[in-house]
DNA sequence: CATGAATGAGTCTTCATTCAT
DNA sequence: TATGAATGAAGACTCATTCAT
């Protein structure tokens, strides 16, 4: 009686990433959820007690996810004595790699988080990240002098966020992992590489 | 019917670009745009005849200049005998300027098109930008041999995309004329810069 | 059927009791009843057929305990020749000690079956009991002469319902026997000693 | 063109009149209300926003009216220097008759925020109309020496809702001006005699 | 031109109840 | 017995739109 039940449970949030993902939270409706999983509207409400809780029980993972590899990258910083090197290091290595598990792990997800979360508690999540990527190339890349100089730089912003939108439009092409991890790889070194020109 | 006031159209008209831009078209209502500029909600009617042809009074304008602008692009390029040196004139020079120019005359209006344009006709214009972008890199900056090498690079897609982006995200914070063209003009250069070194 | 255990009829019944109580039994759910006994919903129905039902099992019984008490009062009338000494003993005697009795035993199904009870078929109950208790005073404390004169006073059916009022008022403040007995005492005590004077 | 708005506002406050007083305000139905005024159930929301308010569009008089009532009974008694006779005349003369106002020209909306009025704003007010009652009595009826013996009494509490219990009958069941003036007079007359014979 | 009146479909959610296991 | 699954009706309320005045 048990597998029945995750049965549906599991159509329902297959039903949901499908509608979420193509109508965005707020227009998304039960209604079209419950006729994609093939049942009564009021039976979703079984299962999960609100539109806002379903769309967490989806998105809740990824987010879990994205706080601990926030964690890690700050760890990976203390424990490294970071200098250039390590940074490199880092951009070219661990986080290509981090990312592309993420994506492996929660493409759906991952999506529905960043682009489909307008009116949940989610919906900031997209622009701390970004700000977190920049900050964490701001004080790696430039150098010194051109601290100073390029103050208040846009241009790492719009770099950062290039760097996330990347990542997200490899998301949603997803063809198969190598794809995606050689894709990632790619926009990283080129990112990095631009980055390092641009602003020592 | 024709003769309408000015100054309530316009009202209208701001009232919904607002709405427009923080709700998504979607999620605005009419009550809300109304209540906004002011009047009785079926006076909007009076104006516009439905809340999607509302939609485009405001869009169409920059949805005119951008199919103008690519035209222009492709004249530019069968006038010039396009070599080289011609694309990078085209790319430090006539581009930047042509989206400045652009921003500057429709700020809003270009994010609404790109931003909030789910459910309208225009819902697929950011793609399609994007992928009139690609090709026009791809054909000015992958040398012949790389060409069969790189042949379907996603990565030049994430870029075209980054470009496209970041103006939006130059124009989300507009801060003064100055400003913008400064931004653009960073961010194509390191685009361009980084395109030519990782493709050639 | 009905090998049920008791313990959970129980339970279900003290959920019920204090669910109908506060939110009355239009408004109580059976979700509601079942979480606080700590049960599934659907398991409710295994106890008892129905909303309705489930009322009843708990006001049934302070019914029928009314029921009796009006046989007993007409009883009591009809066997001792009624004359003004013995109505003022059964409204100083019997009668309160018969409520005190009713409300030591029934505290919340007399609450539940007169306040709480819209809806059902004791709806009228209150109604239906005050009734008599104002025909009673109306035979047997106001004089001949006066009948004619105060017909249809309405100001006995007040009184009728203020007594009632304010036994269950007790009822709701419940001290502790004593102070319930004490109280309805001086209640009564009150009224018959202000009827007497009012009417006669 | 303003009429006929008048109208229809006037069906819905009529019918919600009707249903909130045999319903409840929980138990009462938008639909129902809307059923009853001839219209359609969204129509209701052009006129009035919300059940709430709806409710309270009828009720919100008789309420200013109540806490005017209050202030003009404090005032009373600070302009009068208050002794025993004051306030025999207190309530004999002023109270009944500002009752009788009272219920001539809010009696529905009186019953409404009174017996009807559970889920609302207005929940409270018949326990504080009690109380303020019963305060009053307590201070101007019960003699210094019997205000120790007597601590706590809770008749006076169950008098004062008495009071208020009769003059909502005698609304109830509404005949015409001068029978509730009559009644209105009688209860008061017996209360005041009552607790004057018990509590002195 | 402007407004209030009106509507029917839709929003999310709760309800009492039944059924299969 | 106990539970989860299921349902259709109903809850309050919002929506874009039309119509008469």
């Amino acid at each position: 009686m048990q597998f029945q039940k995750d049965d549906i449970r599991e159509k329902i949030l297959a039903a949901s990433r499908e509608t979420f993902l193509t109508q965005g939270y707020g227009k998304a409706s039960m209604r079209e959820i419950a006729k994609k999983a093939g049942i009564n509207t009021s039976n979703v409400y079984n299962y999960f007690k609100s539109k806002e809780e379903l769309f967490y029980a989806i998105t809740d993972p990824v987010f879990h996810h994205l706080a601990n590899l926030r964690k890690e990258v700050f760890e990976y910083k203390a424990n490294k004595d970071f200098k250039n090197e390590n940074f490199m290091q880092q951009f070219t290595e661990f986080v290509p790699s981090a990312m592309f598990e993420m994506v492996k792990k929660y493409r759906k997800e991952l999506l529905l988080i960043m682009d489909s979360s307008k009116g949940t508690k989610y919906e900031p999540l997209k622009k701390m990240v970004v700000t977190t990527m920049e900050t964490n190339f701001t004080e790696n890349i430039i150098s010194q002098e051109n601290k100073e100089l390029l103050q208040d730089s846009f241009l790492m912003h719009i770099l950062a966020m290039n760097l996330i939108e990347g990542i997200l439009e490899i998301t949603r092409n997803y063809k198969n992992d190598k794809w995606v991890k050689s894709n990632i790889d790619s926009l990283m070194k080129y990112h990095i590489r631009g980055m390092v020109q641009f602003f020592t």
